[in-house]
DNA sequence: CAAACATATAAACATTTATTTATGCGATAT
DNA sequence: ATATCGCATAAATAAATGTTTATATGTTTG
C-alpha cells in the first residue's frame, strides 16, 4: 500500500511535535534571522563578521542570534575575543532552501495583486 | 567537483527571495496555523469542520486562515454557504514535516535547560 | 420575507517582537 | 592598571500579532 511521502513524516507530529515546529518557524520568520543563517551556510563566523556582512547594527545583530541560539538552530563557541556562530543541524540549510523555493514560486505564480 | 545540495539551492537566494521566505515563514510561526495545515493534509475542509476538529473559535479559526491566504499558502472556494480551504502547495507538506522532525531533534537532543 | 446557518469582519485588548541608544562586561595588549 | 576591542545586556519605544466578544455579510430554506 503505497503513502504519499510528506503524509508520513506529517500524521505523526504529535501536539508537543507542532509545538516545537511552531517555535523553530518563530524563529526563522524574520528576514534578518534567515540572513543570518544564510551567512553561517559558509562556517562559523563572529559576530563582527556578520554584522558588517549584514550592515546591521551590533546588538541587533547580538538580540536575532539570541533568538537563534534559543530556538537551538545555533551553535556558539568563544575563541579569544571573539564569539563564534555556526548552524547547529545542517538540516536547517535545507529547510531554508525549501522556504524559499516555495515562498518565490508562490509569489511568481501568483494571479492576482 | 562536488557541492553540498542545500548549498546550490540556498546559495542563489535573492534579497527579495529572503523577504519572501521569512513572509512564508512567518505564516507557519503558529501553533494554530501549524495544525490548520495538518488538518488540510488530509484534504480540502470547510471552516466549520476545522473549528471543531481544532477547538479553537470560529472567529480565530477565519484569522488564522485569512493568513494563511495572505501567505499563498492556501486556496478558497465556496460551495453554498461553506467555503472550503486547501493547500496551495504540496511541499507546504514536506516543509512542516521537515520543520517538525528538525524541532522534535533539535529538542530531544538538548544537553542544557 | 424571515429565520437559520456558515463565515467574515470590527473593535478592543494584552503580548510579543524588532529596533535603537546607551551601558556593562570579558578578553587582550600596552 | 588602563585603554581598547568584541560582544552582551538594559531600557525605551514603536509596531505587529493572537485572542475574545460582538456584529455584519452572504446563503439556504420555509
Amino acid at each position: 500500500m503505497e503513502t504519499p511521502l510528506a503524509n508520513n513524516l506529517i500524521t505523526q507530529a504529535t501536539p508537543a511535535g507542532l509545538q516545537a515546529a511552531a517555535f523553530v518557524a518563530k524563529a526563522l520568520a524574520d528576514e534578518n534571522r534567515l540572513r543570518i543563517i544564510l551567512s553561517l551556510t559558509q562556517g562559523k563566523k563572529s559576530v563582527s563578521r556578520i554584522v558588517e556582512e549584514l550592515g546591521i547594527s551590533q546588538p541587533l545583530a547580538s538580540h536575532h542570534l539570541k533568538e537563534l541560539k534559543r530556538a537551538l538552530l545555533v551553535s556558539v563557541e568563544r575563541s579569544g575575543p571573539f564569539i563564534y556562530y555556526e548552524l547547529a543541524d545542517p538540516r536547517v540549510m535545507t529547510i531554508l532552501a525549501d522556504l524559499n523555493g516555495l515562498a518565490t514560486d508562490l509569489l511568481t505564480n501568483r494571479t492576482a495583486f
